[in-house]
DNA sequence: AATAATTTTTAGGTTAGTCTAAAAATATTT
DNA sequence: AAATATTTTTAGACTAACCTAAAAATTATT
């Protein structure tokens, strides 16, 4: 039997692999669970004799196949209740996240199968994150950062890079939902701002931390 | 806060001592909870010092004002959850039991709330029990026992008394769900069996510990 | 009412997950 | 390479939730 807590350091550990492209360290991911450092040397031993992490001391953590087959399963779970949250029970971009990282936990083998057929089979989360099949395979995403678009040039909103709330909620409020068409109106050099138009008529200025922030579909 | 091994115990010190009518009784707990009874007794203790239960020493537990509501707030969220996981996602009546055993724990504030406005505000679960409101109040349901009733009589099936796996897998078998009319044909006095005839012609003979447990609406 | 049977509590111990503080290992700077 | 800084591990302790076995309290029986 796994744990919720074991579950989560193997999601955070899985997250920062990803991202660093190499073995996690006790300290990242001391931050990343709001912990101390040793507590996650204890898990570390924990997950290890699990066999779920590869760990030797002071040389950091990566995941077994067997914890990567969990975690990628955990990540899932999670976009597949975040679809669920925002599509059918009405919550925003930011608020839908908590929710589901309690609901990922939940351990029926089948319900979130029945989940995802519900829903109509979803390739990506309110974020536009993709979502793992059963297996574990990810649908790419053919996607462009906004930054590195020209003028004149369209797309849709497909995702984000950050996550944080407060981008999520900024978003929520210049409308610049999820599947919004765009168009590049002007591109300030002095600070890489960028002058865009939403749907066909709301003009605004939007700065270049958004623009490195915003995934867009060209179109 | 409150763990979810506290809920756990919230909610089956509610079922014992709404059924008995009295304290109930450190053993009692233990064997619902599948536990022994000086764990019983440690979590008696612990719920006290919360204020979530009235206890003292070999006296038995009742639940508090504030114990009460929150045993009724786990039943609302798991009879919501079932309504969901029935009707939305296709589960039996006997499978979605212990999903929303564990769903009943998720603690947004509002998620409930909104799962029950998707729902269409159900006032029954997939079993028949009644649905408390957002207050903790009961939508009373009037109901006979199929072993109340006489030849001719027709009803509706709304409930069970029995909440088995073992009988309502039987009532799934012989077609016997929720909203189902039957009427009584026979009744045989040496077993208390009856005849009895499902929707305009599934007849079937059932027997009378099946009478003694199926909640009919009469008509 | 005294004895027997049952129920409940106490005492003491275990595990998972956490912590702080100190020691050890690794990395960086001079 | 030696000294310093940082990271990681170890050691020892805590709490929640559980356990077993024995003691105490309650209830039932004679």
């Amino acid at each position: 039997m796994i744990s919720q807590t074991e579950e989560n350091y193997l999601k955070a550990i899985y997250k920062i692999t990803e991202r660093e492209g190499k073995a996690a360290s006790t300290n990242a991911i001391a931050s990343a669970m709001n912990t101390t450092a040793a507590s996650v040397t204890d898990m570390f031993n924990r997950l290890k004799t699990k066999e779920l992490v590869n760990y030797e001391k002071s040389k950091g953590v990566t995941l077994t196949p067997v914890g990567g087959r969990l975690a990628t399963t955990l990540v899932r779970k999670h976009r597949i209740w975040e679809v669920f949250l925002c599509e059918k029970l009405g919550y925003s971009w930011d608020e839908c996240h908590d929710i589901a990282e309690e609901l990922e936990h939940i351990q029926d083998t089948d319900l979130i199968n029945r989940l995802e057929r519900f829903l109509g089979h979803p390739k990506f989360d309110p974020h536009g994150d993709p979502i793992p099949d059963s297996s574990g395979n990810f649908t790419p995403r053919s996607q462009t950062l906004l930054s590195d678009m020209n003028i004149g040039e369209k797309g849709v909103i497909v995702g984000v890079q950050d996550h944080s709330t407060s981008f999520l909620q900024y978003l929520d409020k210049q409308r610049m939902n999820l599947g919004v068409e765009l168009r590049i109106l002007e591109i300030f050099e002095f600070d890489d701002s960028m002058k865009i138009i939403l749907g066909e008529q709301h003009e605004l200025i939007v700065s270049s931390r958004v623009c490195q922030n915003l995934f867009l579909k060209k179109n």
